[in-house]
DNA sequence: ACCGATAAAGAACGATCATTCAATAATCAA
DNA sequence: TTGATTATTGAATGATCGTTCTTTATCGGT
């Protein structure tokens, strides 16, 4: 078989920048070199490739990125402040598209799609969990405020997350990028 | 000729719900009702019926949500405190599709598509500068902290706005955004 | 009632869409 | 080397895309 990562690194970068009704199978042939059976042949069709995608895009982007967060070394504070420098820098890395993937890849799709969008969602809401949980493990070891709500403040930091991709998206700098995630740790509830 | 605000108001549902590049000319026919022709003649062609259904939606929704930004008689923090909560109410309105049109009508598009993306993304940053024009009123009259900076401050607000659409697309309650909404004014740089 | 002008629509256009088929090239056990 | 299997592809599929052409209604002025 031909190199399916190589070809998955390709579509990521085209999915990621025009998302995936505006994505032709076309364009993917022209982007990785393979030919549309080859395609079919090792992702069955188009929604399958996409899956194929996303799950290339966390292995290689998303992992990097909420890093911070699973890593034991930090603390709550320290690993959510990593969370969103990391979002800044990578989000405006000039090297791939703007943004996140996960966020801008299937926005709006048709009905027809609407099997796609729940891919990316669920992705989506499966990562903001993630940072909850790991808010609670900071609340139940004290590292926050007694009358802060980890579910709340969690969906605010993911919100911000996801507004950052907007921003990047409409050009924002890293700069400018890391001042609003420094703004946004100004709410933060330590403890006392 | 045909009622063309009714059909704008159908267009822009649709648009807003699928995106530029799902929402087909035949989608388009059959939400209203109105002959491709006819939407031809009327507005050249896809891109300028675009082009008219953003600035009905400019006229209809923007011009509601960013009312308090307009508004003399609100202190700044009122202005930006009413600002957010209309869109945590309008984002998770369910007569209307969730999120902002603004933000995800063309989030994603393909290359011949480029100039559409533009147009929004024109608007976006217009509505910005205006967020922030209104808090450099402020800070000039002394309703900031001297430290505040309102460029940021417009950036981070705006950022939380974008976010919020995002969230409201996943399901989040008009609740879940006004909590998201609080936390962001929380420490609100006022004068002291 | 009639007529020129305007509005609306049905049907067709070539282009492109995702997908598949038939045929070729490469691989490997024997 | 041979033969069966697998990998790869160019070409063709019907469907749908945005767009336009031609024809049919509609309408205000006389």
């Amino acid at each position: 078989m031909f190199n399916t990562d190589a070809a998955l690194d390709k579509a990521v970068r085209l999915f990621w920048q025009r998302g995936y009704d505006a994505t032709s199978m076309a364009d993917l042939v022209a982007e990785t070199g393979v030919a549309a059976a080859s395609l079919y042949a090792a992702f069955d069709n188009k929604a399958g490739l996409f899956a194929a995608v996303i799950e290339r895009y966390a292995a290689t982007f998303s992992v990097h990125l909420y890093a911070p967060i699973n890593d034991p070394a930090l603390s709550t504070f320290e690993a959510v402040k990593g969370l969103l420098e990391r979002a800044a820098s990578s989000f405006s890395e000039p090297g791939t598209p703007a943004g996140c993937f996960m966020y801008s890849a299937a926005a709006a799709v048709s009905p027809a799609s609407a099997a796609i969008e729940c891919l990316l969602r669920d992705k989506r809401i499966a990562a903001e969990a993630l940072l909850i949980e790991r808010l609670q493990r900071g609340a139940a070891q004290g590292e926050l405020a007694a009358n802060a709500d980890p579910a709340v403040l969690g969906k605010f930091i993911n919100t911000v997350m996801e507004g950052m991709s907007v921003q990047a998206r409409d050009g924002a700098t890293i700069n400018e990028l890391l001042s609003i995630a420094k703004m946004a740790l100004d709410r933060w509830p330590a403890a006392v």
